[in-house]
DNA sequence: GGAGTGGGTTCTGAATCAGAACCCGGTCGG
DNA sequence: CCGACCGGGTTCTGATTCAGAACCCACTCC
């Protein structure tokens, strides 16, 4: 329901975050890595494809390299606003994987942090004040 | 926040959808399209590569190719309960891209079906009986 | 029996991935 | 003041994967 035939926005979306590294990365800055190395090790990740990842990623806003220290100049890579606004993508991806991606149960639950219970994600309609599911989504034509 | 070091449960997600192509197939198919010849023309796909794709989403189910007749043999692709459930990550790359995508916009926007007013999607608390955005999100750790 | 249709496969070359090795400026220990 | 080390890369090399055009084949319709 998406968008229409050739709706490019989410296609450049993708050519940004829609490799198996990128979005990776994102998850591993919200986990509060930020130095070159530590996501090298976090991830597994070869070097030279780190460094084309994250300098699309700044190129794009999605992160910023910023000094830390100088005498050695050391930088770290951190999430922009835009970046941290990809948590409900990766809380998306999350959620699947742990329904219906097989593979090994994820460690770490994600929680709502003033009370710890486990979060829930869900579309709203702040007309109707309710929540519902995929099979309440429509697509209309916006026009131009 | 999500997970932990190594948490290969997202991991092996992407390994499925983690390509520019397949989350574009499901939007497709999120729209209505079944048949092989009009996946190409919507996405501008290479056959080859649609083939794999197919195929690829087929085996971890998130599709199924269905006899749609015979005499002669016709088979069309429709989205398994696990591929409609990739619906709240579609909605999350297409707001994100509304957002912060740069690009075009999209021409389309995504509605409540019964009422017809734009959706959100947010964080939901059960218990606090709540939405809230990311930076209320944190990971804990889980027992195995 | 010739054209058309749906659903592919087989060729090519170009781009991308992955890993190991190397580099370079700066700092520290002796 | 010399060598080892650290952070943050770049440069090589081969293996995959991508993209596009062309081809194929069973079947139907005219």
């Amino acid at each position: 329901m998406p968008g229409s035939p050739s709706d490019t926005a989410i296609d450049h979306t993708l050519r940004v975050v829609g490799d198996r590294w990128s979005i990776l990365i994102v998850r591993a800055a919200l986990r509060g890595i930020r130095r070159f190395d530590d996501f090298c090790d976090d991830l597994g990740i070869a070097r030279p494809i780190l460094t084309t990842r994250l300098r699309r990623l700044v190129d794009h806003g999605v992160m910023t390299k910023v000094v830390y220290q100088e005498h050695p100049v050391r930088h770290e890579y951190r999430l922009t606003e835009a970046g941290i606004a990809l948590s409900p993508v990766l809380v998306a991806l999350v959620r699947w994987s742990e329904e219906h991606g097989g593979g090994p149960a994820p460690s770490t639950a994600l929680v709502h942090a003033p009370c710890g219970t486990e979060l829930e994600q869900a579309f709203w309609c702040r007309r109707c004040r309710t929540t519902f599911g995929p099979t309440a989504i429509r697509g209309v034509e916006r026009e131009a």
